[in-house]
DNA sequence: CCTACATCGTGAAGTAGATTCACGACATGA
DNA sequence: TCATGTCGTGAATCTACTTCACGATGTAGG
């Protein structure tokens, strides 16, 4: 007899040490975890209006205004003209904010490997296998409780 | 080949599945994130010293006052004396806080039971090994890493 | 063309979480 | 009793986040 609330706290053990582990790379350049969280979002969508930013990253487009004023001053990203809309603006990364997204995105794949790289392929799938059934199962439920 | 990277990503977002689903126990209750995680290891501790809740969740003491103020004014939680030594206070919880502590333990047994009640003993053990085996890892890379 | 209406970003104002620094009240050991 | 450390909190400050209002722009319909 297994105990099930006993796995869920090891997940959620699990994705607390990863999270500290990202305090370190925020400390380390400088950035906060919502910052980081946008330019992870850039990074993955390229450059971006700030509503889109906005609805990625589930919040208001007023606090995006904010998050890209900090890394505008930081010198992460740039405000560019929107072509095409004068309303919007293109959310940009700089050479830095090009930089440092590479540098999460290297340090994220490092982790990973560090994590999992020596468990046995079978044992790895069969892992994300289940993780894949309940990601699944969870999504269900959400959408029952709507 | 199963890919590292993609495994730590699913681990990362059933974790913010969860936390979602807290974020409806926080507006049913109309508490917030950090007023549940004192509440929660009240729970788990029982009355405490301001002091050691500020180590357990890994903030200012000075901020724990100011969650504290708040549980107080919501009724969640009184401020006692504390037998022995007074400069200190015990944070206990009222009727209120320990009937919302139940919720919460019971709410997080339930998420267990549906997200992993139809997985298999022997799957979920397999899980559960892979888990716990990262986790060790990971505590040992952090202990290097300083 | 021009009038509605919707969308994009931002100023203003406010709340919550969190920090550092300073300080008074209390504990403790020499 | 005297020095030193601990416990909680006032004051000030920062970031994240929200709602509301508004000016500037896009997009149809008549």
């Amino acid at each position: 007899m297994t105990d099930r609330t006993a796995v869920l706290d090891r997940v959620l053990h699990l994705a607390t040490l990863v999270q500290a582990d990202l305090g370190r790379f925020e400390r380390e350049h400088g950035l906060t975890t919502s910052r980081v969280h946008l330019l992870w979002v850039l990074g993955a969508s390229g450059p971006s209006t700030q509503q889109s930013l906005a609805a990625a990253l589930d919040v208001t487009p007023r606090n995006v205004t904010g998050l890209v004023d900090g890394l505008v001053a930081s010198g992460h990203v740039t405000r560019q003209p929107h072509p095409g809309d004068r309303r919007a603006t293109l959310v940009t990364p700089t050479e830095l904010g090009t930089r440092t997204i590479d540098d999460l995105v290297s340090s994220h794949a490092d982790l990973a490997q560090q994590l999992f790289g020596d468990v046995p392929d079978d044992r790895l799938a069969a892992f994300a296998e289940v993780l894949e059934e309940t990601t699944q199962r969870f999504a269900r439920l959400m959408e029952e409780g709507t």
